[in-house]
DNA sequence: GCTCTATATGCGCTATATCCTATAATTCAA
DNA sequence: TTGAATTATAGGATATAGCGCATATAGAGC
């Protein structure tokens, strides 16, 4: 069950989505990672400008990776669904 | 067919082996992305401080995306053979 | 070797991440 | 509804992205 990530949106509501369900707050995601909670909440409204290995850390917290993909035309008919 | 990506390094090779497929320079590929050609070899070395929107701007120029996945055993097994 | 292209590195600049601290606003349970 | 927890926001400090511009290396071909 892989999901698509092409925005920063997509990617914290899909954070936020993870650590919900694990039934952590965000103070608790951050302490996983090694950020602080205004991080995480930075990350799960978005922010474009957050730093990649950020990413990759609160990802790693929640026991996700990336993978790299080309881009395909299923997604693009997947791509309203997401919110 | 997806590629793991769990470091800035990861990322980086990953991008360095997809423009050249495309036989592109790092200044052809930063035009389409939208930055520089500087900022495209810092990402291909594998700079981990770098901006989220800028590392998905250089994916889609390239025609890739990211997935999201569990974490899986199989991929720490694949994890050694990325370089 | 030499030349041309491609890639890496440096400086000054503005913008912003993240930290730290604090607090406002929101959510949720009793 | 109220009180506690959670999440969002703010200000000052430090670090670094990405820009523009310049240049130094590194590579590929002759």
């Amino acid at each position: 069950m892989t999901d698509l990530a092409r925005t920063p949106k997509h990617i914290g509501n899909l954070i936020r989505r993870t650590r919900k369900k694990l039934g952590l707050s965000q103070a608790e995601l951050g302490d996983k990672a090694g950020f602080r909670q205004e991080t995480i909440s930075l990350i799960e409204t978005g922010n474009p400008a957050t730093r990649l290995e950020t990413i990759l850390a609160v990802l790693a917290a929640l026991d996700l990776e990336f993978h790299v993909a080309p881009r395909s035309k299923d997604d693009d008919a997947m791509i309203e669904d997401i919110f």
